[in-house]
RNA sequence: GGAGAGAUGGCUGAGUGGUCUAAAGCGCUCGCCUCGAAAGCGAGUGGGUGGGUAGUCCCUGCCCCGUGAGUUCGAAUCUCACUCUCUCCGCCA
């Protein structure tokens, strides 16, 4: 969420932001309106409070004296009704002014390139070379069908599309990709552990963003508050909703793992073999609060340690920067890493990290004290996946294949297989 | 799921219709005292949102005693609903 002040000192600045992320300026006027008109009954109401706080003292007074309080008593029952009605008023005003806000996107930074749409992303950097195979590369999903280690037609009986089952040395794999990236995280990058609920209540999805504008991406619970997390990022993020944080505990460095569950609403026909897109995914996730002034340094911090990972196990990969137009709602500059998946023939998103600035710190009200004594401040957060697991997977059966079908398991990998250096057929 | 108890400031805890702009204690900050510290003494100590103003200084208003509604001229205090916590019972990995 934007700050209403910001609406009143600087209009054009989020006129312009809204434009350089493709969507209509419009809502600009309507927020300044609203805004206006909810501080005029501010001060109309309070006067009247002012009135009857006053009064009501009169009559305590006069009552211990046995005065007569008849006509004050009758202009103060005018009165209040007056406020009532007022203060019904502010209530409509406010929500309205809260429902706009709260489905306007954070400004891009300035050092996010202008673009409308993903083909207008561009790349930072890149590492390792795509391997050259001396034979023909098959994709993630018959590799791994074909080695006993994925299933996907029984998980289509047991759930539906879009879902796998792991089995043997595949099952191992997933476990061995989270322990190996929590363990370089907590070991070697300075985060802490954290084990949170899958299921959130709706305040805390509100406080990162995903409601209300993004519903149909979510499962939600019938008849309860619940949802499914689509990513750690909301759980872990939430730990510190409504709190005052001080200034000494910051940076708060926190990983996470979770599995993540996702409607892909809008993604109907795309990426339907293998595991790039699933409703239930398995995902390492950094977050971070920091101070303000830092949250820049902060953010390259976070890619270069979701890089780490990418460069332990040997995927080579590159950066990519999102423009104003992909940059994401909540967001004021991404970064995506993207692993070479040769099914693909191209880099594949295995990784998001974002910069939030205060956006979900003011929606969530988590803040800080810079000194003792001062007044609370907003604190800036930051997340990136650390990796998503899956496609980790599909991106080491892919690069790692040889011609006999069978898999070269990464060197860092091999201590959390229990030694296995090879993936071959189950049965 | 059943029964009961409870929710007040950073913490403990008083307060059952009108100087509650919430007692007291603890904690914290500053000062005095001290070579320094402790003790003692004194002062201060929340959040939110408006107005005045160029201003995060200052002046000033309103709101906040779990949440929401209601009664009343006036609510921490009375009524209703909800949420959460705790205790006991039942069920359960």
């Amino acid at each position: 969420m934007l700050d209403i002040r910001l609406f009143r000192s600087e209009p054009d600045r989020v006129r312009q932001a809204l434009v350089k992320r493709g969507e209509e300026p419009g809502v600009v006027d309507d927020v300044v309106r609203l805004d206006e008109k909810r501080r005029a009954l501010l001060v109309e109401g309070e006067s009247l409070k002012r009135r009857r706080n006053q009064v009501s003292e009169d009559i305590a007074r006069m009552k211990k004296q046995g005065q007569d309080t008849g006509a004050l008593v009758a202009e103060m029952r005018e009165v209040s009704d007056r406020i009532k009605a007022i203060d019904e008023e502010v209530r409509g005003v406010e929500g309205e002014l809260q429902a706009l806000l709260l489905a306007i996107p954070n400004i891009p930074h300035d050092s996010v390139p202008v673009g409308k749409d993903e083909t207008e992303n561009i790349e930072v950097r890149r590492w390792g070379e795509p391997r050259q195979f001396d034979f023909k590369p098959k994709p993630h999903w018959d590799i791994g069908v074909n080695l006993g280690i994925l299933d996907f037609d029984r998980a289509r009986k047991i759930t539906g599309a879009r879902f796998v089952v792991y089995r043997g040395a595949g099952a191992r794999l997933v476990r061995a990709l989270i322990s190996f990236m929590i363990d370089v995280h907590t070991r070697d990058h300075g985060y802490k552990e954290i084990y949170p609920p899958f299921l959130v209540n709706r305040d805390s999805m509100v406080g990162t963003g995903q409601l209300p504008k993004f519903e149909e991406d979510l499962f939600k619970c019938r008849d309860t508050d619940y949802y499914l997390v689509p990513t750690a990022e909301v759980p872990v993020t939430n730990l510190h909703r409504d709190e005052v944080l001080d200034a000494s505990q910051l940076p708060i460095y926190y990983v996470a793992y979770t599995a993540c569950f996702r409607a892909e609403a809008g993604a109907a026909g795309r990426d339907t073999r293998g595991l790039i897109r699933q409703h239930e995914f398995d995902k390492v996730e950094l977050v971070k609060f920091v101070r303000p002034e830092t949250s820049y340094e902060e953010l390259e911090k976070l890619v270069g340690d979701a890089e780490d990972i990418l460069r332990r196990l040997g995927l080579p990969y590159r950066i990519s920067q999102m423009c104003t137009g992909d940059v994401g709602f909540a967001a004021a500059k991404k970064y995506d890493p993207e692993v070479w998946m040769p099914s693909y023939g191209r880099y594949v998103e295995i990784s998001s990290c974002s910069n939030f600035e205060d956006f979900q710190a003011r929606r969530a009200g988590i803040r800080f004290r810079p000194s003792a004594g001062a007044k609370p401040e907003y604190v800036h957060t930051l997340n990136g996946s650390g990796l998503a697991v899956g496609r980790t997977f599909a991106a080491i059966l892919e690069n790692y294949q040889q011609a006999d079908g069978t898999v070269v398991i990464p060197d860092a990998l091999v201590p959390y297989m229990g030694g296995m250096k090879v993936i071959t057929p189950e049965r």
